[in-house]
RNA sequence: GGAGAGGUGGCUGAGUGGUUUAAGGCGCGCGCCUGGAAAGCGCGUGUAGCUAAUCCCUACCGGGGGUUCGAAUCCCCCCCUCUCCGCCA
């Protein structure tokens, strides 16, 4: 969430930032402002009569340690109206105080300084493009028919198991998933310095909040299961992304500055409701319910925030550059940009068959938006607290991975070659039927 | 799932209703001492809110609620850890 003082002092800066995004945000700023207003003044009163409080309390333990029993009984009765007083303030000030938070935790990161203003997709201002349209003396099939004739994927049985948006791999499509996973993994653990981590894949609501999930997108995930809940973790979820568990892993602690930066890398399953998108109950890979991913994660002091926001995203490009793909790299304008993030590169690949770019990446600096909501720190050498930028990236996502490999790869009799970098991992160089 | 024992600062470890304003120790920082160091001695050493403020004040002893003038301490609910039993890949 966005820094309180930020509001106090600078809320003209936020309402404009705000409004550069989708808009209407910045009407929340007068709210916010006036319920921090409301709950200064009230903790003002409360901390003094509390204050009072105290002071008879410790002057009554005084006095009975003395046997002055009446005296003491004469401060009780005047602490007792004190007291009630209070018990009615404590409740006003929890009331505005998690009016606040909630208005907050809905409130979107601000854009940085550095990202194009626009409302669209169709503003994002593209940054760099690798390679070019791979040229056939054929017509390029698309993934689905590719994968049905070398029965990569049995799309019917798995909408049999479990409805529209779920793939069942087969064979060598199981093989080929599992080797683009461990070909990321090593790629990023041995090549750029990221640790692996293979995260729980059901996590507790504080997670989904800390990374800005909830409350907002609420209905994009899998709650498990109704009277599982627990009082700390809430309800219990599937992760949308190996972003939620892996950022989270040192929220509210204070790391060490000299620990940072860290980097991870994650494997995980990724479970998306989809609520209401476009493009899902269609056939195909591009957007489905459960799809897998390598995410690298982040957590570096705030003056390195972007220059390793830069190298996540070479990381990701050098997955697609090792596999032989086109692609293009954009910049989200504002109003296209995810909720938590400050500032987004995507990444697309280009996929023959569909005749367009997918996007397989992106790559985002959430400053100190999701430090805030996690309450991670680090202590700089200097003995002061300050929250790190917390980065993301998908490096890279695979069920669209796998069409872009799939269609850019194909041959005339429809077999497909697999590239040099992933033929360790799958001990074969084509696959045919 | 059942039974029992626990959860206190960076660590260790006291504390069963009131000089606890969380003792003592370790670690860390500063100072004294020293030719220099060790030892010794002295002072300091958490987080957050409020604030012009490192002053003061308020809150925080796993989390939440309650009793009380006053709770680390008493009561209730929950979470987690450990040991044993049960179940199990």
């Amino acid at each position: 969430m966005l820094d309180i003082k930020l509001f106090r002092e600078k809320p003209e800066f936020v309402r404009e930032r705000l409004a550069s995004r989708h808009g209407g945000d910045e009407a929340r700023v007068d709210e916010v402002l006036a319920l921090d207003e409301k709950r200064r003044s009230l903790l003002a009163e409360t901390e003094s009569l509390k204050a009072d409080r105290n002071r008879l309390s410790k002057d009554i333990g005084a006095l009975m340690a003395q046997k002055k029993a009446a005296e003491a009984e004469t401060i009780k009765s005047q602490v007792r109206d004190k007291g009630d007083r209070i018990t009615v303030l404590d409740k006003e000030v929890a009331v505005i105080d998690a009016a606040r938070t909630e208005i907050l935790l809905r409130i979107p990161n601000l854009p940085h300084a550095s990202v194009a203003l626009g409302k669209t997709a169709e503003e994002n201002p593209e940054i760099r493009v690798w390679g070019s349209k791979p040229a056939y003396d054929f017509t390029p099939k698309n993934h689905i028919e590719l994968c049905d004739k070398l029965k990569l994927i049995d799309f019917a049985r798995g909408t049999k198991l479990s409805g529209s948006g779920f793939l069942l791999y087969t064979g060598w499509g199981a093989r080929l998933e599992r080797a683009l996973i461990n070909f990321l993994l090593d790629l990023h653990t041995t090549q750029h310095g990221y640790k692996e981590i293979a995260p729980p894949y059901i996590i507790g609501e504080h997670c989904m909040v800390g990374v800005g999930q909830f409350p907002k997108f609420r209905d994009q995930a899998y709650a498990v299961q109704e009277g599982l809940d627990a009082s700390t973790m809430g309800k219990l979820y599937l992760l949308p992304t190996a972003e939620a568990p892996v950022a989270n892993i040192h929220r509210e602690e204070i790391l060490a500055e000299k620990q940072l930066p860290i980097q991870y890398v994650a494997y995980s399953p990724c479970f998306r409701a989809e609520a209401g998108a476009a493009g899902l109950g269609t056939r195909g890979m591009i957007r489905i319910h459960q799809f897998d991913k390598v995410e690298l994660i982040k957590i570096v002091p705030p003056e390195i925030g972007y220059e390793e926001l830069e190298k996540m995203v070479n990381n990701a490009e050098k997955v697609l550059q090792l596999l032989g793909l086109h692609y293009r790299v954009i910049n989200l304008c504002t109003g296209d940009m995810g909720f938590a993030s400050a500032k987004t590169y995507d990444i697309e690949v280009w996929a023959p068959g569909q005749n367009q770019f997918l996007e397989v990446s992106s790559c985002s600096n959430c400053e100190d938006y999701q430090a805030r909501r996690m309450g991670m720190r680090y202590k700089t050498e200097a003995g002061e607290n300050r929250f790190p930028h917390i980065l993301n990236g998908s490096g890279t996502a695979l069920a669209r991975l796998f069409v872009a490999l799939v269609e850019t790869h194909q041959q005339a009799d429809g077999s497909v070659i697999i590239p040099e970098a992933l033929r360790p991992y799958i001990n074969t160089e084509k696959l045919s039927a």
